[in-house]
DNA sequence: CCAAAAGTGTTATGCTTACACCCATGC
DNA sequence: GCATGGGTGTAAGCATAACACTTTTGG
């Protein structure tokens, strides 16, 4: 058991040292100039030295995971108020050349606001750091490129089971904007009709009673209200 | 970033040691006596001396995580022959008392006809081990209990989005025994015809032209068949 | 007035649900 | 022959999916 450590005298000892190393990976996600984007962090030395590798580091001491994800995110690209999640642990032996460690993947999703008013761009002190279109990335370090496919993957899951697509826009939005989220990540053109119809009689939007003014026929805004953050509206499977 | 060990030069020796240790944790279900039941096993040592606990342990210097809680669940209980899931990673730094530990949560399936073949209770070197009834619990140690909610939830969720409850029964069932299964972990009655409709008509199983002699009338067997295994189902949200 | 995006309803189909009785066997 | 669990069908309601035109604005 995970907690045997002072009780079976033989065992705990044995894998006292070396333990591994354990580290938090964040795969952000924005959405900007209609792409899905990643943050990605330029590697500055080997292994992988001028790889790709996402964001993520060491979890403290006495530091819990989710707060570990957020310190990095924070440290690393200077982005705070975030909509995080654990996404999976990967810990095969080979993944790190150097050494045993294992990472706890997050996903996080951060709306346009936000990336607009915090300097995401090279705040990192671990090198040049950039948003990558999830269609045009570069070849990643490590196994992050595995773990980015099982982070896109979840993350089309949860817009088509959960109403998650606002997280990523600005906290006022049209519905064709919203549309335009859905449509890029799952990557396929939805029915307009019915988007709107599924997005409306979900109940999980109100009317912000302002308009998007544009080049064209102006747009009526919409704010996702609060008690649908994160609804599970699966329906059962039996009945 | 996770793998910044050799690259930025201040970080990585802050936290080579100590590491935290890190563990693999399981949460076995079998389906014995028309109960859903997981295994625990007694503590036999403080903290939590005589409480009851999921079975795990360390993860090995080169072992991966799946890996590890195959080997722990073979020794502890000597169970093989076992479907094993990935459920969360729990690593709040006061869950165990004596020292940080970071637990990767399994969740595995064992089938009626491996709980009989294999001798489960007591192989443990861990002390006393036995089946509980999820729905009478003892007290459990550490934040077995959380773990525990945690993937009964995840259990009762794929049941409905995918045809895993064959993997509690024996090779060969009756849709009553599966209907029962479906019953007991969702904790619910379901309509008969409903049921039957549903699953026969997902094209998962076939029947193997035996029947299952009872005190009445004989039922039709049926196996599930190989390719719907994990099979996922689930509907699109959107068109 | 024209280009561009916003906005709007209906129909056909298939899935979901609720519901009650006969059948085959062992005793 | 009776008790027990095995086995079967239908109808109503609901969600989904396919589909095209009008409206409003800026230039």
């Amino acid at each position: 058991m995970s907690d045997t450590l002072l009780t079976v005298p033989a065992k705990p000892f044995a894998y006292q040292y070396p333990r591994p190393a354990v580290t938090v990976d964040i795969i952000l996600f924005v959405f900007q100039q209609d792409q899905l984007r990643v943050l990605l962090i330029r590697r500055a030395n080997d292994p992988y030295k001028g790889k790709w590798a996402l964001p993520g580091g060491f979890v403290g001491e006495q530091e819990n995971l989710y707060d570990a994800a957020l310190r990095e995110l924070k440290e690393e690209t200077n982005v705070s108020n975030v909509y995080l999640e654990q996404l999976y642990t990967f810990g095969e032996p080979g993944r790190d050349p150097r050494a045993r460690v294992i990472t706890v993947a997050y996903f996080a999703l951060l709306s346009a606001e936000e990336v607009a008013q915090q300097e995401v761009h090279g705040a990192s002190d671990a090198g040049e750091a950039r948003w990558w279109d999830i269609y045009d990335l570069p070849e990643l370090a490590f196994d992050h490129q595995r773990i980015l496919d099982y982070a896109l993957q979840r993350l089309r899951w949860k817009l088509e089971w959960t109403a998650l697509g606002f997280l990523l826009l600005p906290s006022e939005f049209t519905l064709s904007e919203l549309q335009k989220v859905y449509e890029t990540i799952l990557n396929e053109p939805l029915d307009k009709r019915n988007f709107r119809r599924k997005i409306l009689t979900a109940d999980v939007l109100e009317p912000t009673g302002n308009m998007r003014a544009g080049d064209h026929r102006p747009a009526k805004l919409y704010r996702f209200s609060a008690k649908a953050i994160e609804f599970e509206q699966a329906r059962r499977r039996f009945p």
